[in-house]
DNA sequence: GGACTGGGTTCCTTTTGGCAACCCTCTTGC
DNA sequence: GCAAGAGGGTTGCCAAAAGGAACCCAGTCC
């Protein structure tokens, strides 16, 4: 489980992600394993988290099939940790909380590194698009459809309420 | 602080993203208050939080600019809390959560709610697109440069290593 | 004037995370 | 061939959060 908090009774796909990567350090570990650290000891330096947290966080990331284990040295067995699929996916968090972070934490002269769209060629401003049509998706036009099985997500508004403007 | 973790030595836009949102059910209080849940009791009804806890989250919540208090009462005082412009731009966060999740832990049938793109009219499938030319955006073309002033992110790959394939 | 509501706070217990020490298996240096 | 070091952890203890229940206070309902 990790953190204490049960999402269980959730039964919502945020929810379910956050059951994955919402421990401490998960995401950050993730984000190392974007950049390249494959190693324990690399993320311990990087991170400066605590080892048994780290050995906590790599074990329950393989269990849920986001990152594998390569056994890199039989004699001693020692394995590096490389992101799957499943694993890979995750850019889009990753990328989404870069995009908060830049504009309303820190602007890009203070993160450690910036995210470049190498097609165009700027500073990446991300943001979302649907799949299906292509389009950049506002936020009013997301529309939230209950399903019949959900326990705990009732007397819900569809969406937000009103007064909405940019940001 | 909230979580025990220190994220920060990472001088990132990421992990200053979640020193904001990181701890345990902060992003489900903000998905709620995406539904419409503006008041203590409704959190504390449909998360299952502790109520201690909810009120540390909501504080820190405020503290940082996601929500603010609105009094709807004056004697007794009540106030409810809404998303500020700056709260409001989590949802692309919560989209990317929710794409993942809909993608690798639940299928739409169990989640409980579905996200519907009004203007094409289908199931929502988030992609991240690019604010600057509007193109979805490929993992593999975003570069990641470094700031001189970053202290861990040193020794770093500039982006994955190689081995890329669809999911 | 007793019960109820809304929004918390307090107190205590259980889990985690932080930290340091230790361990085990090689490999390297001398 | 022995000591030191690297790599990848595990163990144990302590402090900080989360869980949970009880309590509180102001006002309102009946």
């Amino acid at each position: 489980m990790g953190r204490t908090a049960d999402y269980s009774r959730q039964s919502c796909s945020i929810a379910a992600t956050l059951e994955v990567i919402g421990d401490p350090w998960t995401l950050l570990v993730i984000r190392d394993a974007f950049q390249g650290v494959k190693r324990f000891e690399q993320w311990q330096e990087r991170l400066g988290v605590a080892r048994n947290v780290l050995a906590a966080r790599l074990k329950t990331l393989v269990q849920h099939g986001v990152l594998e284990p390569v056994l890199y040295s039989e004699r001693p067995p020692r394995n590096e940790y490389v992101l799957t699929a499943k694993g890979r996916d995750l850019s889009d968090v990753l990328v989404s909380l870069y995009g908060w972070g830049s504009r309303h934490v820190y602007g890009k002269e203070v993160a450690g590194f910036d995210m470049i769209h190498e097609t165009c060629g700027h500073s990446l401003q991300p943001r979302i698009a649907c799949g299906c049509c292509g389009e950049i998706v506002n936020r009013r036009d997301i529309k939230l459809t209950r399903a019949e099985n959900c326990p705990t997500v009732g007397e819900v508004l569809p969406r937000e309420t009103a007064s909405e403007e940019a940001a």
